[in-house]
DNA sequence: TTAGTTAACTATACCGGTTTAGTTGACGAC
DNA sequence: GTCGTCAACTAAACCGGTATAGTTAACTAA
């Protein structure tokens, strides 16, 4: 009943010692008498006290928070659901740490960056995640100056003085080639992400080394930004053409299913005309018609190994990078050997 | 060049008066002279001084960040676009006010209750979005007994302390509904959304309503989880049956497009043989094949309203509730007359 | 003239922890 | 017996703001 805060004082009084002592019996540091810790725990177990974040804020100069920030253009981010998998993963380990996520999403690359800025300057979070890396990344420089530690998704190009978590999604590219190629397909055309994203440029090559790889010639490439419109106007522009491809890989899902819808309406049958691979297994792979060939990326468990690199990190002071299982292929009903060769 | 973290102490001693003054000054209070209000901030200015969010937090009590948790099936967050497009709106609004937005991703109702308590004990957040309302909601009185501010994505069921921010999706429904039978349809059912939901029971009465109004017989309905997987196996069952509904309105659009995906497989042709109407106008609806009769929602309008509710009750104390323009029928290309009636 | 008000400003307690510089007493070494 | 050392513990400063009680001086009213 009574809902009056109890503070570090009271533990002290009723234990009859000093608020130090309190304070290092909590943080379990030396200096405290075996029993009497015991005591004060015991105390303040039965005081319920749990001692105030805002407190303790003040005098570590720490916020027990973690930041996200995420630069998106807003269509790719409504039809892309790694994001809510990701933190879905990052919370279950936060969850149990007492730490909050601080969520941010900003219009453009420079509000982000000074979202960061003010992250810091209002000491928001004691450390973020880096997604989406791009090419000579601002960002990595930005929180080396401000001094806020932080995990990156993937590994930077550049020199990065922060642990890396990563998902190598190049196999997951070879995969859909070689296994377009064992189809029989050899005009096999690319949808590539945006240009300025690690990911989209990875997979991009990964895409054209594994067309080498095959012994097939180079494969035409469109560029997008990772929306669903992009994806389709991507679509229709590769086929469109005269001689058009047999095969398309999408460097995201979202894209191949609106290639899909395009190749429908074009009357273009998926998988007999047209064999059609996506990437990150998103839910609707499996509903579409036909069901997506696709690379499973594991959101979730990316954001838990994330977020416990980015606390092993912070408490340690330092991290390993930690490589996840590579993203893998999974072959459903949208891939099929070539009509006409 | 100098890092050197400035203080009110220190802009109090540059400008000759006390902390105290200084405090006034900065929160525009009265009691400050005229000019030596300019005086101070013209100081504090030019000494480059932010208050310290952290000690601002201990002594008012305060966090000055909002809280949004989300309890949902994994699946069905995944790929829903809602939240994303909500938090960019919210976001737009609390970037300009210097505050911040916690994030919480939890599994179940339990865990959300419990992460209400532990948002409020550790005095992370000032205030609450309550979205996905649910019948009886205990998210209500839990946060009414903690005393925490909180804004309600549409109108709770019982009674509310709370200012609700509403887009009525009733009239999309119905609008769904009378299109179909205004193009001839007269066998319509509905796969409706979680019946814990709130907006899943009300798409699910205003379809009802709609159909007697159209002078319908009452239309088949089947209960999902809002997930696509459910769609899916909701549509499945739908035209497995001998006498089949020659038009669905999904209560979503993700399980439209599974809807979609199932016709496709079964051969039954959209729009031809079954005209299909989803909700929410994802980005995906404009590019799948045919494009999606839908219902367009406004996440991040909702976003931008709800935040600017959220902070206006926490300054007044109280505010009006907000009703967003209704949702809108939006007739693209998976609607058409029914073949065989 | 003098008490009463009031605006402007100061000093200081306070929020609730952490941390540092002592203080005390027991014990071992010589 | 005395000094040194160390573990256990206390007192108080500190983090950086806000809020309250008090102080001045000017100004008003009787």
């Amino acid at each position: 009943m009574s809902t009056e805060k109890v503070t570090i004082a009271d533990v002290a009084k009723t234990a009859g010692v000093s608020k130090g002592l309190v304070s290092f019996a909590l943080n379990n540091r030396p200096g405290v008498g075996a029993e009497t810790r015991v005591r004060i725990l015991q105390i303040a177990q039965d005081l319920g006290w749990k001692p105030s974040l805002r407190a303790r804020s003040l005098s570590t100069q720490r916020s027990y928070a973690l930041g996200l920030v995420i630069a998106r253009n807003p269509d790719v981010l409504a039809s892309d659901p790694f994001f809510p998998s990701f933190i879905a993963g990052v919370e279950s380990i936060l969850a149990a740490e007492r730490r909050a996520l601080v969520l941010s999403v900003v219009p453009d690359e420079d509000t982000e960056l000074q979202t960061y800025r003010s992250l810091v300057a209002d000491g928001r979070v004691d450390g973020v995640f880096l997604s989406d890396l791009r090419h000579n990344d601002a960002r990595i420089p930005l929180l080396t100056e401000l001094g806020l530690p932080a995990v990156t998704l993937g590994r930077p190009d550049g020199d990065s003085p922060f642990p890396a978590v990563t998902v190598d999604d190049t196999p997951g590219i070879t995969a859909s080639v070689r296994h377009l190629a064992e189809l029989g397909h050899s005009r096999i055309a690319h949808v590539a992400g945006s240009p300025d994203l690690l990911h989209g440029t990875r997979r991009r090559e990964a895409f054209a080394a594994a067309m080498a790889a095959a012994g097939l010639p180079e494969g035409q490439t469109v560029e997008t930004d990772f929306s669903v419109g992009a994806g389709s106007d991507a679509t229709r522009r590769l086929l469109d053409q005269a001689i058009r491809p047999t095969a398309i890989v999408y460097a995201n899902d979202p894209m191949a299913i609106a290639g899909l819808g395009v190749a429908h309406e074009l009357g273009i049958r998926v998988p007999d005309d047209l064999s059609i691979t996506g990437f990150d297994d998103i839910d609707f792979c499996r509903y579409v018609f036909p069901p997506l060939t696709t690379v499973s990326a594991a959101p979730a468990v990316w954001g838990r190994a994330a977020a416990q690199t980015l606390l092993r990190l912070m408490e340690h002071g330092s991290a390993e990078d930690v490589d996840l299982p590579a993203a893998r292929l999974i072959i459903r009903g949208s891939t099929a050997p070539p009509r006409q060769v």
